[in-house]
DNA sequence: GATGTTTGGTGACATTGTCACTGAACGGTG
DNA sequence: CACCGTTCAGTGACAATGTCACCAAACATC
């Protein structure tokens, strides 16, 4: 691990940044360390400064007015929560929240900095703006998935995603629910099926995926 | 209708700037007129200018891979195209299209101006933000929407919604179907039973609504 | 009137969501 | 270990929605 005071480096979007730029975000930001499971931002907990996020990822969902949930996004390590912060302070009547997924580390940013470098810096303007583009069209991405992806496909491309190359996932049918927006029941039905083919193993609390290739040819049925 | 030289003043978002922001905005923008039924940003042809719209609405729609339709949001007047514009351009997998729902008149601001008057001043900056910050949360809650909500609970408010007050909408079943994402026989059916029910009245291209109050109440059982 | 297109209706069936349960697995505790 | 409460998963019946293959009426055009 690197010096954390060297942390717009590690920014993929910010490297391009002037000097002084550089200077400023370095000086002015603390570095913050969330314990896991800790909601870093959510109704009636807006967040005082941006974060930018060094380690870790944080997982946005959203409590709907009928109890049920949905992940909408992760934030993870190189990206901001500006927008959602942003978005989140604007429209008090939201009922999103984030919630750190491992122990996060992140450099906080006050909003008047935040706002001082998008006047003055075009590289940081293009790096806020690329932000909010990925995220709107994430979005648009993912109301097409919800709206007309059948199950078994969403749920077989979100296992291949959340085992990230592993051999198995740690996850509850419940929480697989969640991530897809469907009701565990639906989740362990497919799981059954798709254990029925071979393709993963169940046990309690975790997913082993068999059959990588098969899932993903699943996964990306787009047609 | 007043003159078109001074649209900046008849944005709600944009009369705190001060004055000289204000005539850059009115000096280096030139109003279009967008024929209805014109698509105007959509796959292949990502607009140069950011628009501010003065007159009619946009409809933002996506056509997904497999072939299904969904009406994502509409631009009103009053709110610029900024973010899809800027969203669009950056991603160019995109599948989103704006297309002018009537005869629309917009201010054209080439990106570079805009540019400068994010940097330059600081309620541009406001109006922006608050813009990304409300398309975002509106977003969130579709994704809510299609994912939990009942399709009669949504037709019930897509009708009310798209009456604007009046006692009948010009729309066809297909159409319908593509507000909410689903298939046009569920609008058909869902609409029967509307009718049987007596809230509404059927011709060919057209809904009548004879009950607003029962369609209300429908459209706000939330829980 | 003949023809083609748009719009809407219908039945059969597949998929997904909901509800009310059941029991197994796990983590305490005495 | 036995006991107990909680979490996790399985099941069947049924409702809601999506899909498909049609049909028929309304409309536009010639």
């Amino acid at each position: 691990m690197t010096e954390d005071s060297d942390w717009v480096e590690r920014f993929p979007g910010l490297s391009r940044l002037d000097l002084p730029t550089k200077q400023l975000l370095t000086k002015r930001s603390t570095i913050v360390r969330v314990p896991k499971n800790t909601m870093v931002f959510g109704p009636g907990k807006s967040p005082e400064n941006m974060l930018f996020l060094l380690d870790g990822t944080v997982r946005v969902q959203q409590v709907s007015e009928t109890g049920h949930q949905i992940v909408l996004y992760r934030i993870e390590a190189g990206q901001s929560c500006v927008l959602t912060t942003a978005c989140l302070l604007a429209y008090d009547d939201y009922s999103a929240e984030g919630i750190a997924e491992s122990v996060v580390k992140a450099a906080a940013v006050p909003r008047e900095v935040f706002d001082d470098l998008v006047a003055g810096s075009k590289p940081f303007r293009d790096f806020v703006f690329a932000a909010f583009s990925k995220r709107l069209t994430d979005l648009f991405l993912m109301i097409d998935e919800v709206a007309f992806q059948r199950v078994d496909v969403r749920l077989a491309d979100k296992l291949i995603k959340l085992s990230s190359g592993a051999d198995s996932v740690s996850t509850t049918h419940q929480k697989l629910s969640v991530e897809l927006g469907t009701a565990r029941e639906v989740i362990s039905r497919q799981l059954q099926e798709f254990q029925r083919r071979g393709w993963i193993e169940q046990a309690r609390g975790s997913v082993t995926l068999k059959d990588r290739q098969q899932l993903q040819t699943l996964a990306n049925h787009n047609a």
